[in-house]
DNA sequence: TTTATTTACGCAAACGTTTTCGGGAACGGT
DNA sequence: ACCGTTCCCGAAAACGTTTGCGTAAATAAA
């Protein structure tokens, strides 16, 4: 059972290609009563045209991709979901690729999509991606590439991301109205943007509110809980008794609080935790968590209309953009100590 | 900048395309001097072959879809990681669906499947379809089908899922070793198969130990924290007082931890708690989560290698299997009273 | 009636490959 | 010198679609 093709309408009403066509698509060239015949008869056969021979005549598929790091990390799973929204109602597909944070499947990735005609990308880089050509050398062939979250300054195009600033220097800030003396800051990996810009919100608000800042207190993990509750548990072993933690994303602030609950202390009153981004989970913990909201969803929304702005007209408007999200403190039970 | 054909390549070197394509997968009827010359210039010119050409050509893509209900869900993101494993060492790519539990998107999702000429697929289907024509007619023409986790019996082809029935059984007995008297059952949406077994592993066990079943103990919701927060609270504040609860997923799990801890009570003390999944969250809970552990990555691992033993080949074995892996009791703190 | 214009359709090329068929040249055997 | 092989390679069709161009018939303008 083939798919029908325009071929069998064609031959069923002793009609030319080209005629069957042109009547599918409502030309002006075509007789009435020739129209009526063909749109009945594709209609009855459940005609579509195929996508694949119109990839390889137009070279574009209607499709574009997204590359995150993991789409079991709830803040992408949300981006993703932003992305559809608008994708979905303008017509496009979304294809979703994982890098797993590593460097050759983001470059597989990035081929995959060109390779196939995809119309754009979306992409958060991965965590150990320090050569940059992959992106840099679709970018000069004029390929429509919009970067999210994890962001590559270097390459003129349209980025999306938080005010990671802010919104670190919002927690820390708190967390120092909340009484604590010892801050910890447990940042994600160190070279990534958004880990350097968190840090630097971190150490602004200590010396803005008189604090020292010491090296020894800021602690470096991965953005993943099983790995960071490790580092929380060495942090607790340690010499410096934090009285609040500042955790570079809520994962990480999650293997935080097992560890914290783990070694008997008890949030807020020995430790003031507060983590980043305010995934769902984060109010379902035993003390709730606070955290600084990301509007993830927003974002995906902002990077998807960017990235079919420039697919749609690739030279009007050929000033890229940056976008910067306002993030939000949600204060909760884990770090509130005054009322 | 186009991308480098195997026309650029014939004229290059003065040559047809045949003899090119030849050359480049090393046909016997091929000179060993032109051969070399094609070869090299290909590595030179960095050519790929065009895979939408190559699709067109042979009605395939090396491709393989997976249609899960949502990828935020821990669950099916480790699935997927399962799949794209195996998937991975065989050369497929795979590209990933959601249906956001809608039966319209599944629809759309198997339409774009078929249409982009992709190999294969696999399905956990979405909570509201009720119709799985559009399964039937795909199946029935030999596209290659497998169901996970969410199956769907009447189609006659491979599925892999784990014991619930078993797991259930398990996880309820365990709590009636704990002393539970008054376990009630927070189900899934009642329809789903896994739903139905868990639920009937449950009252087996109960009734296999001498407890009562009643209607009023099994409640149901949908499978996530946000809606189960909701659907626990008013459990705790009903009449039935539950001195137990063996929730149908992590999730609704999660949703009753925080509902217990925000009325005041105790785990396990009070209320003893056990889920179903174990996903890497439930051990960072506190207390931590109790949970029926479903190997999530090896289901993908087995559904994929199913599926591809169906498209290479498909008409060996014509046996459609159903794999039923095993769960295991993961005991912790949320339900351990004695030890 | 002749000429210009419109109407309605078909032919063929193009997108990038693979593959069937065929054929010229060189070579071996008689 | 002739025939049968073997070795290399090219032409063309096929996958499904769109579109520029050509053209016959019908209609309008002269």
């Amino acid at each position: 059972m083939r798919k029908v093709t325009i071929k069998d309408i064609a031959k069923q009403l002793n009609l030319s290609t080209s005629t069957v066509s042109r009547a599918l698509r409502d030309s002006h060239e075509i007789g009435i009563e020739t129209k009526r015949k063909v749109l009945e008869l594709a209609e009855q056969l459940d005609y579509t045209p195929d996508p694949v021979a119109l990839s390889l005549l137009n070279s574009h598929s209607n499709d574009i991709g997204v590359i995150v790091p993991d789409i079991s990390n709830p803040f992408f799973a949300i981006v993703i979901a932003g992305i559809e929204d608008v994708a979905f109602a303008e017509g496009y597909h979304v294809v979703i690729y994982q890098s797993h944070d590593d460097y050759e499947r983001e470059v597989l990735n990035v081929k995959h999509i060109y390779n196939r005609r995809k119309d754009g990308f979306l992409v958060a880089v991965a965590t150990n991606t320090t050569d940059f050509s992959h992106f840099k050398n679709l970018h000069d062939k004029g390929f429509p590439i919009v970067f999210f979250d994890r962001i590559y300054e270097e390459i003129d195009t349209h980025k999306v991301a938080v005010d990671d600033y802010e919104g670190a220097y919002n927690a820390t800030k708190h967390l120092i109205d909340q009484g604590c003396q010892r801050i910890v800051h447990i940042s994600g990996p160190p070279h990534l943007l958004i880990s350097k810009r968190r840090l630097q919100g971190y150490k602004t608000a200590l010396l803005d509110h008189g604090l020292p800042h010491h090296e020894e207190y800021v602690w470096s993990t991965h953005f993943d809980s099983q790995q960071s509750i490790e580092v929380a548990r060495e942090l607790l072993k340690s010499a410096i008794k934090p009285d609040g933690i500042f955790a570079a994303s809520d994962n990480i602030a999650i293997g935080c609080h097992a560890a914290i609950t783990e070694a008997g202390l008890t949030m807020p009153k020995d430790i003031a935790l507060i983590g980043f981004s305010d995934l769902p989970m984060a109010a379902m913990l035993n003390p709730p968590l606070s955290s600084v909201a990301q509007p993830a969803f927003e974002m995906g929304r902002s990077a998807a209309e960017l990235l079919i702005k420039l697919i749609k007209k690739p030279n009007e408007n050929t000033q890229s953009v940056t976008k910067t999200l306002k993030t939000n403190l949600v204060i909760r039970a884990s770090s509130l100590r005054k009322r």
